[in-house]
DNA sequence: ACCGCCGGGTGCC
DNA sequence: ACCGCCGGGTGCC
């Protein structure tokens, strides 16, 4: 039932995102501000065996002394106090009710005892409540033991379980005293009865905010003692590192080569002890060789993780890899470049190489692991480092086609970064013309152990790890870098395990594990996995976390900026990944950790807070190393700046708000808001345009469609409607998954869902799916998905037919460019817009007032940007002194810090991407104060919007542990949205 | 003795 | 299991 990306698919997905820009922060869009809301919360889906305990509305109904037997027929064995796991045996040939025992490890102990097991079958097999157990005392027995076992559930189940048990002539007992959250099991050993104490309801509950303040202590309290050593990074690491990232990759080796037991364990006699389960055992337990590195995002955990891959490799040593060195013996023998590069990048990496010219000769021997790697028409007069098996002729291939981040081959670049739209060998640039060779550098300890690091990252990241590579790997240094992704990417594993860095997508490593027995990352021995902005795997039922946890090497990382979203529970997936024993197996870490801190229990929250502790480093933009800040920025300032119409603009906005208004109200009136979504966003959209330019809408289609039979809408009408909304830059995310939009298909009743999600929902509601939003029928049948190219901008050049008037606000911010040239000609600004047509627009009266401007957005290709980009950087006299950005054009890795003023010439419905677009300039390497002018119309769509974005980031900077919203919740606040907007 | 008692065989679900 | 339970052997004191 998994989904597949066809190259069609992805190509979508590029049309969307040209569309709607970058996607990377949607962590900190309104999905934020709307909480962890989840598909379960409107739709029974989920997990569809619905084992999915509501953990967090569970109470204890009681407790009840059983008896496990049959222990000697297993090897299972437990200590007094020991907990251990209750799990049903349906198929069990002698009872079809039988519950077997396993201590912490998995292994069984024994049986429940007949009678009990089949008071107990109905009750688990039912999900009418969760049955813990604990051993008290007679751990040692031989053929019976008695077991504690604690009974949570829902309130509303506990009747039928109270009555069930009696059914079999069992009766729960009060809760005891300190049993409440399953931990720390109190019992006294002893042949003494419990002793039966008042039922203790949940201990101090904490308030959210009380919960919240813990949380953020939580990753605060991180930095301190043994994180503040520094490492250089190896040679191979072109950049230097700042002091917090050396930090980070002193941890980080740290780690790696860490021998401590992992939290919670301690050595004793002879065995290991986990001090929260009370199991023991004699192997040692394996500690996690990485962690979570949880700094904020612009502190350069991209940076860190390259420069841990090229320094720590095996025994502390650094990465052995080829150094490129001037060598004379090619040209004279006349080699060919491209050959020997190729040879280079596909060559056996078992040869052992010693340095030297007889080298070359060994080289030229080696086994070609895939030969057709090289490039086939290589005329080319520079050298060439790779390519793949079906490079063909074209010039300029696009990567991928995120809009802010698509990567081209290079042919003719004086650099040889040739990026497929698939499977794509990377290379360093070369310094040298025509020739090159390679110096094999301590090749000795390469044999045998793992050598490649697997790196998962979102679709939309992909492209920054390889701008990273590009930047930080030394040019001299000669680094195999696998981007596996792409309908032809290569699926031999041992071409993988060959490789320094493959590069992956959640999506690739989802897709691939979901064909059984086909999966080639599932099948390479890595030497480290890291998983970038690993909170995309805080779904446990998600195909791509699973898929992640099934990975296999010994050093795992994790990395994101938000480690803990919405609540304790996202973090699971996490530790899972990083195989911390017992926590791999949920139910211990919702015994041992979970369960406590989210009732309060005393040192549930010290627990957790010393696992992070151990595991996770994290520094924020204002943490401190030694004192000082671990950035230090200068100052950015927001002004707003008001603008006010003229009587002409105004007259038309009116007329244009009236009518929508008159729509919308009648949407209200008729109760069909939600159905009627895209139409409203479309009016607003006009009216956001109306206040830049009154040219802007003018081939905006009036989407009211004669007769609004919602569920009958033709195609076009909906992939029209569709497009409005995902560029009215709404920021509109998928209800399902409450991210960003991914290859987005519109429903009948006109709601814009991914493709994978909506599928999903499908799937798991069939034959009756409804649509989430409206709950209107739902089939796949329906689904339009959105047609690909035909760029929006296709109306741009049509436009300048027009005579060229200006507008209001273009009036302002000339105004304010001329005043900023005349008072500092040398300042360099970004014009930022979400219409691309409007930066058009400003281009006219620029060049009439005789600036030099460059201009970067969406629909560019990724040679261009560059070109824009580099140009806008330079410090050399004329060079241009004004970009035009559209707002979501270019990824975290984007650097703008020439500019030092910023003009957001229109509101963005979500704060969090107006500041991302602001941090293009206001990062590491600005130099000045950053001045960032709003301009915002008075009395108009765009004062409204800023009152929303107040409340957005109210809601976000109080989002991180309260109850997340549900479905009709988001319905409301939508709907008191679009109320606030146009002013009903 | 259609009982009691004895003692050996036996033992999860 | 140094138990319980089962079922065969046995049978005054």
């Amino acid at each position: 039932m998994s989904w597949r990306p066809s190259k069609d698919s992805a190509r979508g997905c590029s049309q969307y995102n040209i569309c709607r820009g970058e996607r990377r922060y949607s962590h900190f869009s309104s999905s934020d501000f709307y909480s962890s809301l989840r598909l379960e919360d409107f739709l029974s889906v989920g997990d569809t065996s619905g084992t999915e305990e509501d953990t967090d509305s569970a109470i204890l109904y009681g407790t009840l002394r059983g008896s496990v037997v049959g222990l000697r027929y297993y090897t299972g064995v437990v200590n007094n106090n020991e907990m251990v796991a209750l799990q049903r045996e349906p198929n069990n040939p002698y009872d079809k009710n039988a519950v077997k025992v396993n201590n912490v490890n998995g292994a069984q102990v024994g049986h429940i005892k007949k009678e009990l097991a089949a008071a107990l079958a109905g009750i688990m097999d039912n999900k009418l409540a969760i049955v813990e157990g604990v051993v008290p005392y007679g751990a040692k027995n031989a053929f019976t033991m008695p077991v504690q076992m604690s009974f949570w559930g829902r309130e509303e189940n506990k009747e039928a379980v109270l009555d069930q048990l009696k059914r079999h002539g069992f009766k729960l007992a009060p809760p005891l005293k300190g049993s409440e959250c399953g931990f720390g099991s109190k019992w006294i050993s002893g042949r003494s009865g419990p002793s039966y104490s008042a039922p203790v309801h949940a201990a101090v509950q904490l308030t959210t905010e009380q919960l919240k303040s813990e949380f953020d202590k939580l990753f605060e309290d991180l930095k301190e003692d043994d994180k503040t050593c520094e490492m250089e990074g190896a040679e191979a690491v072109g950049t230097l590192l700042l002091p917090h990232q050396k930090q980070a990759l002193a941890w980080m080796i740290s780690r790696e080569n860490s021998n401590d037991l992992p939290p919670f364990w301690e050595e004793r006699s002879n065995f290991y002890y986990n001090i929260l389960t009370n199991f023991a055992e004699k192997q040692r337990p394996k500690n996690v060789l990485g962690g979570i590195l949880a700094d904020d995002m612009g502190l350069g955990k991209t940076l860190t993780v390259i420069a841990l891959i090229l320094t720590n490799f095996q025994d502390g040593k650094p990465l052995p890899v080829e150094k490129i060195t001037s060598d004379k013996f090619f040209e004279e023998s006349g080699t060919n470049s491209m050959n020997s590069v190729g040879r280079r990048l596909c060559k056996d990496s078992s040869n052992v190489m010693e340095p030297g010219v007889s080298d070359v000769k060994k080289f030229e021997n080696a086994p070609l692991k895939y030969s057709s790697c090289l490039p086939k028409r290589d005329k080319a007069k520079k050298p060439r480092y790779s390519g793949s098996s079906d490079l063909g002729e074209s010039e300029e291939w696009l990567f991928q086609q995120t809009e802010t981040t698509s990567c081209v081959i290079q042919e003719d670049a004086g650099f040889a970064s040739v990026l497929l739209p698939s499977s794509a060998c990377l290379k360093r640039p070369a310094k040298r013309k025509g020739t090159a060779s390679v110096q094999s550098v301590e090749k000795k300890y390469a044999d045998g152990g793992p050598r490649a690091t697997l790196i998962v990252c979102p679709l939309s990241v992909l492209s920054n790890w390889i701008d990273q590579f590009e930047q930080h790997i030394h040019q001299d240094f000669h680094v195999n870098i696998y981007v596996y992704y792409g309908s032809d990417r290569n699926k031999d594993p041992s071409v993988l395990s060959e490789q320094d860095i493959v590069l992956t997508t959640y999506n690739i490593l989802a897709t691939d594990y979901g064909i059984r027995g086909d999966s080639p990352l599932h099948k390479v021995k890595w030497l480290r996995i890291v998983l970038d902005e690993g909170h995309t795997i805080r779904n446990p039922n998600a195909q791509q976390t699973k898929a992640a946890l099934n990975l296999e090497g010994h050093r795992r990382w994790v990395l994101t900026g938000t480690p803990i979203q919405n609540s304790v529970k996202d973090l699971w997936s996490l530790i899972s990944f990083l195989k911390l024993k017992p926590f791999t197996d949920r139910e211990w870490w919702h015994r041992t950790i979970q369960r406590p801190v989210t009732m309060g229990a005393p040192g549930g929250l010290g627990r957790l807070q010393s696992l992070i502790r151990s595991i996770t480093l994290r520094r924020t933009k204002t943490s401190k190393v030694k004192g000082k800040p671990i950035l230090e920025l200068p100052e950015r300032k927001v002004l707003i700046q008001h603008v006010t119409l003229t009587e002409e603009e105004r007259q038309i906005y009116q007329s244009v708000k009236k009518e929508g208004r008159a729509a919308i109200s009648r949407f209200f009136s008729e109760g069909t808001v939600l159905a009627h979504y895209a139409d409203i966003l479309g009016v607003l959209l006009r009216l956001r345009q109306l206040c830049c330019h009154p040219h802007l809408c003018m081939n905006t289609s009036s989407s009211f469609s004669a007769d609004n039979k919602t569920p009958e809408e033709p195609r076009e009408i909906l992939v029209s409607k569709m497009k409005l909304v995902l560029s009215s830059g709404s920021d509109e995310e998928c209800a399902v998954c409450l991210e960003s939009l991914t290859l987005p298909v519109i429903t009948r009743c006109a709601h814009v869902f991914c493709k994978p999600c909506i599928f999903e929902v499908i799937r798991s509601e069939q034959p009756n799916a409804k649509c989430p939003l409206c709950r209107s029928e739902l089939r796949v049948e329906h689904l339009v998905e959105c047609p690909l190219e035909e760029e929006a901008d296709s109306t741009k050049g049509k436009k300048s037919d027009q005579e060229w008037i200006s507008s209001s606000k273009i009036n302002a911010l000339m105004h304010a460019l001329i005043e900023l040239r005349r008072d500092n000609p040398a300042a360099k600004c970004l014009i930022v817009s979400q219409f691309t047509n409007f930066l058009s627009l400003i281009e006219n009266p620029l060049k009439e007032s005789g600036f030099a401007f460059t201009r970067l957005d969406g629909s560019m290709a990724q040679k261009k940007r560059v070109e824009a980009i580099q140009c806008f950087q330079s410090s050399q006299a004329g060079s241009p002194t004004v970009m035009l950005l559209s707002l979501k054009a270019g990824g975290v890795g984007l650097n703008l810090t020439a500019a030092s003023r910023v003009f957001l010439m229109d509101p963005a419905w979500n704060p969090a991407a107006e500041d991302q677009c602001f941090d293009r300039c206001h990062r590491l390497g600005q130099k000045h104060n950053v001045v960032i002018t709003k301009f915002i119309v008075k009395d108009s769509v765009e004062e409204n919007m800023l009152k929303i974005q107040n409340k957005k980031r109210e809601l976000a900077a109080g989002a991180f542990a309260t109850k997340k919203p549900s479905a009709s919740e988001v319905k409301q606040t939508k709907i008191n949205e679009i109320k606030a907007l146009i002013d009903l």
